[in-house]
DNA sequence: GAGTAGTCTTACTCGCGAGTAGGTACCAGG
DNA sequence: CCTGGTACCTACTCGCGAGTAAGACTACTC
């Protein structure tokens, strides 16, 4: 009658993942507050004391999530960004793949985003980190191309609002699945290289050709 | 040794709107499950029985709070925008009335935006309602002020982006509160209007000279 | 001043969820 | 076969917070 059900006596790196992977998942359905430590080890297929032997209490649990998801979705832009292009083109990529991302791991962009920024305390501060990091990332790229001689703050504090605008029509989509990830990006990539004060004129940005 | 403390046997309509700002307040700064009706009930300077008796449970005191902090964001906008104007002009004048309605009523943000986009179930009703209101609103702009014969289609989703982009970034402005309303919006209308593009040529938007 | 309608309180119940005590099953090496 | 260590469990404690019962106090009317 045990033929299937309980995979049994895993080593502990093991069991940690797969704890993580349900935190992950419950903590996005739910939010912080409304899951519950007793829902989440249900999910790892696990008793309760082993979660807080693993991963310790709900707090830290949480602010570890936020951490390896945040990792995961730099690398992943990271990757995806084509260095050494114009830098429309670098932005595209980037756009591309931070929105590709959210598609493919829409769990891992609430529990980072919706949840994090909305709890106050210690989990700010590592959405703060990445945050920081991407915006860096953005201002770096206008300060190489930009022709004007702006300022670094002007730099930071556009790419700020890039990255809001990114964060939020990320949040958007979420509401609003059944757009393709690449429309989404465009859509974006549009508003902040052309604004509407071109698109209205009927001037559109695509990208150069086929690769 | 009663002369001051508890402010004595006021009629209903006066209770219910101390309850409702005591709410927005407790709301925001905690959140909507930390919230305790024990701590809203204490700040309105009021026993938790009057709270249920006037406003029901905690879920429709929230709804309430929503409802009302919408009405009064939309309101100011529709005061402040100026209509018969170049679109360019009504734009500018919009994001102004928001930011300035954001900044002078953080509490109220916080409740209607952060809080309700994070709790799903029935809150995130009231917002999409108020944000489809937006939409609309910014839609309609771009509409009559397009030349190229864009689809209803595609001005209803740049008009979604540019509000998501407004949230968004009234979101960062509540992490980064030194900066002024009126820097934040220029900002904003600068991006969506110029685009990076232009703005790294040094082409910026400005408003059409004093009034 | 007796009735009654509306304001307001103290003092509970009760369930849920974080965190724990105190084990049991299983697998090393001796 | 015992000894220890690691994976794992059932079954609790305990506080907090939503929601309520039952009545007290005031004010106004006839």
């Amino acid at each position: 009658m045990r033929t299937e059900g309980r995979a049994k006596r895993l080593p502990r790196a093991v069991r940690e993942r797969q704890i993580m992977d349900a935190a992950v998942d419950v903590f996005s359905r739910l939010g912080f507050h409304a899951a519950s430590m007793d829902e989440i080890s249900e999910v790892a297929g696990i008793s309760k004391p082993m979660l807080y032997a693993y991963l310790g209490s709900k707090d830290e649990l949480f602010a570890t999530c936020i951490r390896r998801e945040a990792t995961r979705m730099m690398e992943a832009i990271a990757t995806g960004v084509e260095p050494d292009q114009e830098p429309d083109v670098q932005l595209w990529s980037g756009l591309r793949a931070f929105f590709g991302f959210v598609g493919e791991n829409r769990a891992s962009w609430m529990v980072l985003h919706r949840q994090a920024s909305t709890q106050g305390g210690p989990f700010a501060v590592e959405l703060t980190d990445m945050r920081g990091r991407a915006v860096s990332l953005v201002a770096a790229l206008l300060t190489q191309s930009t022709k004007a001689p702006a300022t670094k703050l002007e730099a930071e504090s556009l790419a700020a609002a890039l990255v809001g605008a990114g964060e939020s029509l990320a949040d958007w989509w979420l509401d609003h699945p059944e757009e393709p990830a690449g429309v989404v990006a465009a859509r974006l990539m549009n508003l902040v290289w052309m604004g509407f004060g071109d698109l209205v004129d009927g001037n559109v940005w695509h990208p150069p050709s086929r690769r």
